[in-house]
DNA sequence: CAATCCGTAACCTTATGGGTTACGCTCGGC
DNA sequence: GCCGAGCGTAACCCATAAGGTTACGGATTG
């Protein structure tokens, strides 16, 4: 079974997307009833970087997308895009705070 | 005659995608007839960065891809979907390398 | 009480983006 | 032929970050 992960659309994004670690969190690990130590073990990384993810203090790293695609069945891209557009919102912040010169009009 | 049948998915991409700073050369630094070092400045990073990302060295960082979009007015998003997809290839390329165990089926 | 599960601190390694400085190469104009 | 502009990049520094191991304390449960 392969599951659809929905993305919003960049320009309905108005709000701080959430981090990639929510949704394993709760749409994975919960529905299946798995627990960390659980997936960190069948994902082959160590409790302390699920934890990580999952807590928001990491970001998905793309080896970690192919693992969560393996795991779970998904598409790496899926989970890649999801931790894109969470950075991106991020560095969008500080948009104003860069000098930069437009070189096309 | 011989039948070419072609596959290809998000999963399993058929070609290298083109690293974004060959994206940046031929479609923005060239056609504007733009130097490295102007563009460098324009962008207000220096030489070394943008010489590092033009040859494939170096990746587009989140607060790079908002640099470029103010620079070429294109959109931030694009630039770092860009890299995504460079840097999911190449993750992909060692999938069967990785030890991960099914949680879903 | 004992066993799990979990977050996370401490510590180490490797990797990477970005800055500065400096070197050598190439190429075009004078 | 000489000189400057442009460029790649090496060397060196700093900060961040992913990932690992070990270990601790808190919470939950049999």
């Amino acid at each position: 079974m392969r599951t659809t992960i929905r993305v919003e659309s960049a320009r309905m994004r108005m709000h701080n997307p959430p981090h990639p670690g929510t949704i394993i969190k709760t749409l994975c690990l919960e529905p299946l009833g798995v627990t960390v130590t659980q997936a960190a073990q069948a994902l082959g990384v160590s409790r302390k970087t699920l934890s990580a993810i999952l807590n928001g203090r990491a970001s998905i790293s793309p080896e970690m997308a192919v693992r969560l695609s393996i795991a779970f069945d998904t598409s790496a891209e899926s989970w890649l895009n999801q931790q894109t557009q969470y950075d991106l919102w991020h560095a969008e912040q500080g948009r104003k705070q860069l000098r930069v010169a437009k070189l096309a009009v």
